[in-house]
RNA sequence: GGCGGCAUAGCCAAGCGGUAAGGCAUGAGCCUGCAAAGCUUUGAUCCCCGGUUCGAAUCCGGGUGCCGCCUCCA
């Protein structure tokens, strides 16, 4: 498959460090608030390339951290009068949930920031022993930027001296420095190490924890991919790959992975402007998986403007997915390998080109219906069919409910009780002819928000959105 | 100011030099007691100007317009 690789700015053919393994790190949530549409967005693209790779027959250690402390959290327990570690534990409870409720599969590693002390420490000691860290009076530590000649290599920049001059640190040798360690002097939230009491800088974490956790230490390479939010590119993974760089003498990623953003209304979510979208909130609208089939409908690099008429047209899309399988029901899965699972890995080894893959789906649908139209009872193409299905669900991650009840999410038992009970009613008019009476009857569904479809197998309902 | 991305039918969106995928919406038809679902069908020369080429949405140059990073950020 090939990848585009946001550093050296081109698709590059992917080639494992390891024979048939991948090491896969993305930057997960800083857990002091819910999660948004972004964190669902950034999730759900690097949950598809894992399964991608899976499905190519890679072995994948996937990794997605926990930052559990950092500097919101704390304000955020603060201002709340509770502990750091229950902000913590609420929210990472609050993107578990967030994030299954839209099929994202759980990473093979999820290190947390406040479990990987001693490693930061090792890799603060081996910076310091090779000059490339300094500690300054105060007992922070910082990164020597200029002691690393590829410092903004990754992110392709000149120089860093025009950047903002906010919190100058006089003792900082340069304003681009960054903070390995910052000294706690009083009764703040603080770890013990080496080099006295403190916390870890940010951009450390990362670094340490792939090199502890989940670097196979072969080649010239920490591990195969690094992947996060295009935002990060500067300055956290640039400063990521530089401490690697510095203390371990190789390079942090092979390839680097970047997805664009989430905007409502064309813009950034940001909290400044106030325009952030809770996924918790999009799901008491949306069902998970529908958010998953929209978010996940557009290519990965490209921002992703979500509005309420493009994922209602996107939900007609996977309708369509759904409508087949009800055709399908009652059929037992017999896995065959298809062609349709082979030009689905073609279109999506190509850079995850989703808008391919769906297209794909798309003419299986059309030319499915089609066929089942013209002999619906092909009992060998329906198996084919459902295998299709089968490995729609389990590449891309969707598709996999129960058709019937996918149509009828949201409804109370004693609703459906009364929609069978007037569908019944209603066959019993159409076979008496008397239309007028199973018309009024349909007049009364609708009205409901109920569609109804009459097929060679009986009745069938959906609710209209 | 520095760096980067994007601009394709009403909307979303592929395309990576060879004559514009797919979906939603819309109009028409088939099917249906009538519908719904399903099927068929309807529509763009690709932001503008110049260049390279037998040939460009795709390459080069110059514009215009949006967006992002440079501060915590998916």
């Amino acid at each position: 498959m090939t990848l585009y690789d946001s550093v050296k700015k081109t698709k590059l053919p992917f080639e494992p460090l390891q024979e048939g393994k991948v090491s896969l790190y993305v930057c997960g949530p800083t857990v002091y608030d819910d999660a948004h549409l972004g964190h669902a967005k950034s999730a759900l693209v690097f949950d598809l390339l894992r399964r991608v790779l899976e499905a190519e027959g890679y072995e994948v250690t996937f990794a997605r951290n926990i930052t559990d402390i950092d500097d919101k959290i704390i304000n955020k327990a603060r201002d709340l009068g509770i502990s750091t570690n229950e902000i913590a534990e609420r929210y990472t409870a609050a993107y578990h949930r967030d994030m299954a409720s839209i099929g994202v599969r759980q990473p093979t590693l999820e290190p947390k920031a406040t479990e990987s002390i001693e490693p930061m420490c090792e890799m603060i000691q081996n910076l310091i022993n090779k000059k490339h860290a300094y500690v300054i009076s105060n007992g922070d530590i910082y990164f020597d930027t200029s002691s690393d000649k590829n410092y903004l290599s990754l992110s392709n920049r000149q120089s860093n001296e025009n950047i903002s001059r906010v919190e100058r640190v006089s003792e900082k040798r340069s304003e681009a420095d960054f903070a390995l360690w910052k000294a706690v002097h009083d009764e703040g939230v603080a770890f013990d190490s080496p080099f006295g009491r403190g916390r870890p800088g940010w951009h450390l974490e990362c670094s340490a924890m792939i090199e502890r956790f989940v670097s196979p230490h072969v080649g010239d390479y920490a591990i195969d991919i690094h992947g996060g939010g295009a935002d990060l590119l500067f300055p956290h993974h640039e400063n990521e790959a530089a401490q690697t760089r510095c203390a371990t003498n190789h390079e942090l990623a092979k390839y680097w992975i970047h997805n664009g953003f989430v905007t409502i209304d064309g813009e950034k979510m940001s909290k400044s402007l106030g325009n952030s979208f809770f996924l918790k909130d999009a799901l008491k609208a949306y069902d998970g998986e529908v958010l998953r089939f929209y978010l996940l409908s557009t290519h990965y690099r490209g921002d992703f403007n979500f509005n309420e008429e493009d994922l209602i047209a996107s939900k007609r899309r996977l309708d369509r997915l759904y409508r087949l399988k009800k055709r399908l029901f009652g059929l037992t899965a017999e896995m065959i390998d298809t062609e349709f699972k082979r030009n689905l890995l073609q279109a999506l080894g190509d850079d995850l080109n989703v808008s391919r893959t769906y297209a794909l789906i798309d003419e299986l649908i059309n030319s499915a219906n089609e066929a089942l139209d013209q002999n619906p009872k092909d009992k060998t193409y329906r198996q084919i069919l459902l295998s299709a299905l089968q490995n729609i669900e389990t590449i891309l991650g969707f598709g996999g409910q129960n058709p019937f009840e996918y149509f009828q999410l949201g409804l109370d038992e004693a609703t459906k009780t009364k929609i069978d009970t007037l569908i019944t009613r209603r066959t019993e008019a159409k076979k008496a002819k008397d239309f007028p009476a199973s018309d009024a009857i349909r007049d009364e569904l609708t009205a409901m928000g109920i569609a109804i479809m009459d097929t060679a197998n009986g009745t069938f309902w959906e609710i209209r959105d």
